[in-house]
DNA sequence: CTGAAAGCGCTTACAG
DNA sequence: CTGAAAGCGCTTACAG
């Protein structure tokens, strides 16, 4: 591919002539600009971003992980930070590690040695060392929908869960429930189990214990909607029906929530705009040199739908 | 952060002699060897993976396009892509383009500034300049799940659509259904009529033609599951049921397809093994400097579950 | 077996 | 207003 060098010999000039032009820098007389900018359209010259990187200490490249783009709710974070990011001139490598300590391992590294300025995580493992790694070599790092500030130096755009689950609690106490159950995710992931104790913290304010599914539940409470809806699967093979029998809840209301054939009572959370802040925090970080160092939460609303009713009898 | 140099001075050595020892290249002696490695150990050091990919002219990156990660097919390949190319050491540079020109532009724009070494297009707008582009810089680039050989440096690996079509009026003629319809994407895509010119050739060796979905169809094809799920969704709002009023089929089988709120008739392909390939074969194009230039075809099959049935009356 | 030197393609003071 | 020079952090022949 041709260089700034092959511009300059068509354009007559030297090297540092066309790179003003190209970053607009300077005082570059007309008639030079004109003839360079020529140059650079009959070559289809495009600057070599990796030089400009390697010169600049800075890759205009940030890192996202994502534990898993089947969950919509990733999908959905993972494509906002992607828009928010190219909006300002930057590229995003993007690791899925399904919470696998050992891929989160590889994936940090990755982003060191390619020298990202900034990483959004979407989840981590329990005691991950990913956070740390980046943090310790001044990368700055936030964590977008999870996670208390275990490190003062992590930015942190949280949900608030737990009064979420009071929500959740009120409304399935007010239809009657009083056998409720909760299921967790499969992932070991970082704060995964905040919400599953936010539940049971409310629970506990209404005089009630969590039940096992299996035994007797009327409603369930899932940590997100992918597993609400994979639990409307495993009861209705079981012959169960929802809401008739078992009301089902969900987190995060992701568009298939609100298909007529799922119609899922669940908590709304934006990812959109947790995506385009989390890019604006870590930009922001890497630009002044630091860290992000900032919790923010973003409070959700209950959206009810047809997966839940009065309990049977 | 620390550089071949600090690591050099630390274990009092050339920094000729610590990239050997990094690149496990030539031999170096044993007591040297092992200093060198302690000080990288000490100091923590990674080396710059830009500066590597300066000298190297190649930067061990892929671009993706991706056209809309909330379908599930698009997800489950960018997943695959990802995985196959973080195993080689390879990162991947993200676009979301929702098949939009203006946005692919400047995608291409991006990998060519940040010199991937290959590009993988799940999706792109109906006479997008993006492959072109890419092309002409010699860049190989491979597209995955769609494409005619428009152009012959083009890698293509294919489903074969009109095979599947085939199969899905012999399904539904075997059933008796006369007048089907058929839901195009709103996407333009590239290739985003091929489906629908192979359902009608498919028909009219029935002898039949298509008609409109509000004309009376009994049964209607759509271009992909997320279609044939939002059109379920638009049926049953209307107050038709499926299948004993319409029959729906999809394409792709992404895992919703089998739930047991969903249960839909489809045609299975593989986007994992695609996602695989289509890494394999854009970077053995890349290390062998040239295009990839060669054209696959997967065959999908037809899994019957129960979106489908006899037409009513 | 080890190190000095050139070069990858830019940017950035600094002369002129 | 324009250009020569140094340097970003590596790799790669090539001497010694």
């Amino acid at each position: 591919m041709s260089t700034l060098i092959d511009v300059a010999r068509r354009a007559g000039v030297s090297k540092s002539t066309v790179s003003n032009v190209i970053r607009g820098a300077s005082l570059v007389a007309e008639p030079t600009r004109l003839r360079v900018e020529r140059a650079i359209a009959d070559i289809g010259y495009h600057p070599n971003a990796i030089a400009r990187a390697l010169k600049a200490r800075a890759s205009s490249a940030l890192g996202i992980v994502v534990p898993d783009l089947a969950n919509p709710f990733y999908a959905e974070l993972a494509v906002s930070v992607e828009r928010a990011a190219s909006a300002i001139g930057f590229a995003v490598l993007t690791a899925h590690t399904e919470c696998a300590p050992k891929i989160e391992e590889e994936a940090g590294r990755a982003f060191i040695e390619r020298r990202v300025d900034g990483v959004v995580i979407a989840g981590v493992s329990l005691g991950s060392s990913l956070p740390g790694m980046l943090l310790d070599r001044d990368v700055p790092v936030v964590l977008a929908s999870f996670g208390e500030p275990a490190d003062k130096r992590l930015g942190v755009i949280d949900h608030d869960d737990a009064a979420a689950m009071e929500t959740i609690v009120d409304h399935l106490y007010g239809l009657g429930h009083r056998r409720v159950a909760f299921v967790s995710q499969h992932l070991r992931e970082y704060g995964g189990e905040r919400r599953r104790v936010g539940f049971m913290k409310a629970l506990a304010g209404r005089g009630l214990t969590l039940v096992d599914l299996e035994d007797g539940a009327t409603a369930v409470v899932a940590h997100n909607d992918m597993l609400a809806i994979a639990t409307i699967d495993r009861l209705e093979r079981r012959g169960l029906r929802v809401p008739q029998d078992v009301s089902v809840v969900g987190y995060d209301d992701v568009p298939l929530a609100a298909h007529s054939r799922v119609r899922l009572t669940t908590v709304h959370s934006d990812a959109v705009e947790m995506g385009r802040r989390a890019v604006e925090l870590v930009v922001a970080a890497a630009r002044g040199n630091r860290h992000v160092a900032l919790r923010e939460m973003q409070s959700n609303p209950l959206v009810v739908r047809s997966t839940t009713a009065r309990p049977p009898g």
